[in-house]
DNA sequence: TAAGTTATACTGACTGGTTAGTTGGGTCAC
DNA sequence: GTGACCCAACTAACCAGTCAGTATAACTTA
């Protein structure tokens, strides 16, 4: 009589959030769509109507997963003015934007190239390509052009950004457990590994590891004057 | 006992590489216990007299593929002996010696790390973190005590290199399908390309992409007519 | 507007193919 | 013969996908 729920609230993205943490955590193979309608509250019959089986149902999340970044890239590069800071803003968009908070994105990813992204649909597979390392090759481009950035390959860059934070990010928990490893480390690598990793990453792209000559390092951290270095 | 493996040509390492193979190409879940006895002409139930399972069989699978390289790093990085030759011969022993022509292995580290690495055994675990990850840490630290590198995590060092190595090899099937997204490229930027991966990486990570005023590069080989850029 | 019809959303119970693991027996070197 | 090594065939469980059925909203027509 009463309706507890006239509709359903919204079973469909109910499914989907079910289905991206499931296929996160244990893959494809690994993940049961009986616990993925369980995870959703919703009868396992219904997802078989609504989307149309296991396949489908990953195609969906796999789309999902890699569409939704690649304008944020796009858009956040293009706005930055000078080639470093598009390179800041390229990793800093990554990082903060397209992979905030999604953890989920990040290991469903790596599975997906780690089986060299067989299923990854044809368009969506394109629209990333272009979109995505469009931008990183332009980048690099125009910095190579204007004498501020050093040649280097722009899939390499992107695939060390993509790699490492995806890297850091899939081995967090692992690290928290295993720290015997910190070992006694110099104070200025400490105060370095508190600031942001987007700012770490963008400073290594940036300016390497290399010192040359006698240039203090500020020691206080924080991305001011770290690349500043004069002749070899 | 006498030696190890009597009889057999050398069964054990067959059933080794098929699921090695496998579990590459498919992941845990996705591998076949039957077909990794067909592909390594062995009867199904030979894999468990020998080894026990397939659970058994993947975690000596991984033992085999994380132990592998590790104290090829320590030994190769301990022979150079500057800090840029370390941070050098820490690229190319990951790149040339552990995954040199065994991207199975790199696909399975990609699928464990994904999956959080909660099916590593702890020894192994344990092992590694502290051979490679001290490794790192002890390069980057002395070469920041003797004022020759920037400080920076050695974690997130050894994770970019990593990742990046790990999603350049991956994507490398992807990428020669879809390479639309080659553009025009500065032809200094193809040139530096051509140039093994390992010493792309490797000069990204000491030199980073901003050029500083007139200076020139100082190329590691080949690529030549690099550094030359006037200002803009 | 009441009765009849269709479309949409969902469900519980079932099924059949697949697959990890078992069993009991066979071979061969010593 | 005896024990390490290997096999073909079997089994029990699991799991993706199906189906007949329910409920209700949404039209249709007289």
């Amino acid at each position: 009589m009463v309706e507890e729920s006239s509709k359903s609230p919204d079973v469909l993205s109910s499914i989907m959030d079910a289905a991206i943490k499931n296929f996160a955590e244990k893959g494809y193979e690994g993940a049961r769509v009986d616990e993925i309608a369980r995870d959703a509250n919703v009868n396992k019959a219904t997802i078989y109507y609504h989307i149309g089986g296991k396949e489908a149902l990953y195609k969906a999340v796999l789309s999902r997963v890699l569409t939704s970044g690649a304008d944020m890239i796009v858009e956040n590069v293009g706005k930055a003015s000078t080639p470093e800071e598009k390179v800041a803003a390229y990793v800093d968009t990554i990082l903060n934007g397209v992979l905030a908070g999604r953890e989920d994105f990040t290991r469903i990813m790596m599975r997906e190239m780690a089986g060299g992204g067989a299923d990854i649909p044809h368009d969506v597979l394109d629209n990333m390509m272009r979109k995505i390392l469009g931008t990183a090759v332009g980048l690099v481009s125009v910095g190579v052009e204007q004498g501020k950035l050093a040649p280097a390959s722009p899939i390499l860059i992107h695939m060390m950004i993509v790699g490492g934070i995806a890297f850091m990010r899939a081995t967090e928990g692992l690290r928290a457990k295993h720290q015997g490893a910190t070992m006694e480390l110099d104070p200025r690598i400490v105060n370095e590994m508190k600031s942001g990793l987007s700012d770490q990453i963008t400073k290594i792209l940036l300016h390497g590891l290399t010192l040359r000559e006698e240039r203090k390092m500020n020691p206080t951290g924080e991305s001011s004057g770290v690349g500043k270095q004069q002749k070899p």
